[in-house]
RNA sequence: GGCAUCAUAGCUCAGUCGGUAGAGCAGAGGACUGAAAAUCCUUGUGUCGCUGGUUCAAUUCCCGCUGGUGCCA
């Protein structure tokens, strides 16, 4: 049995994926994009080692933070992990709608161009141009230079639709928006408090600046501060305010690419969603 | 206390030489096949502080009031 726990950031997904690897005896594999690299722990909130409990995590910690790991290693990774646990219960932990989808439905990543002409002199309205020669049906919006150019350099791209390819039980935990937006701003605090601006100082101080680094929330901020563009007090407010938006992208990516069941935390007292999502799951697993 | 100045969308502020208003941010919705915590698209009606006056018509001009800010006492 697979299962898929998905939502925003900071519903509370770690948490549930301990408590049902626990009850099913399964393993967890993690269906983040940056929690797959080593060091950025707190800003990513990270499970720690003593929360774990025991329980075997895949995919955490996968990558250097100085190498770009893309969703085509994600996909690799994760269905290796698929068929060589393919006699035990898994369970997907993570936020990144398209990893999941990578490795659970028919996504085929065709052959790029290795030149990778990124066409830095053309003006957007000329790369859609010969976008729009290449392929008249292509629906990339002219304004998105970085997918029109990643189509140009692609040999063919699949247009089949993407289907499930490994059964799975997808669980979206969700809550209101305002506790939702309320929980990502304290989150934030807490991690001001446990360490974030040195752990991102560390990485600032070895000189990276690699595509994890200027893409993660929370590390590009605190970079801009270290810069001296902005203040500490902005950079925070501008990670709260990023983490917001995120959380928003991904309800849209939840409702419309996957077909998701969701249920509302329960934050008094997790054990009734617990319960519940347990009884959705015995239920649908017969 | 006197003089000046401000009061417009959740916030910061434009603007209307008098014909009931618009940007940025916040917020909302959407797209998504090798950077995805990325990238990109769509979306702005609100007693224009309150009361009265002038006017065919006032958020706009005038009197007063209330509140904020600055300067002078």
């Amino acid at each position: 049995m697979i299962v898929a726990i998905v939502g925003p950031t900071g519903v509370g997904k770690t948490k549930l994926s301990i408590e049902l690897a626990k009850k099913y005896n399964a393993i967890i594999i993690n269906a983040d994009a940056m929690q797959v690299y080593i060091g950025m722990d707190i800003g990513t909130a990270k499970i720690k080692e003593e929360e774990k409990e025991g329980i075997p995590h895949y995919l955490f910690d996968k990558s250097d933070v100085r190498d770009n790991y893309t969703v085509y290693d994600y996909q690799q990774d994760a269905r290796e992990l698929i068929e060589k646990f393919k006699d035990r219960n898994i369970i997907f932990v993570g936020g990144t709608g398209l990893y999941l989808k990578a490795a659970l439905y028919s996504y085929e990543f065709r052959k790029e161009d290795t030149t990778k002409n990124n066409y830095e002199d053309l003006t957007n309205d000329e790369i859609y141009a010969l976008a729009l020669k290449k392929d008249p049906n292509m629906n990339i919006h002219k304004n998105n230079r970085k997918r029109l150019v990643r189509f140009l350099n692609k040999e063919t791209e699949n247009t089949k639709k993407a289907e499930p390819l490994y059964p799975a039980i997808y669980i979206g935990l969700t809550c209101d928006r305002n506790v939702l937006y309320d929980r990502i701003n304290n989150r934030v605090d807490e991690m001001f408090k446990e360490g974030l601006v040195e752990e991102v100082k560390s990485f600032y101080d070895q000189n990276i600046n690699s595509k994890a680094i200027k893409t993660a929330i929370g590390y590009k901020e605190l970079y801009q501060y270290f810069e001296g563009s902005i203040s500490l007090e902005e950079a925070k407010d501008l990670i709260k305010k990023n983490s917001r938006h995120y959380a928003k992208r991904q309800y849209t990516w939840f409702n419309n690419q996957m077909d998701i069941t969701w249920f509302n935390v329960d934050f008094k007292n997790f054990n009734n969603t617990i319960k519940e999502v347990e009884k959705y799951i015995n239920e649908r697993r017969k």
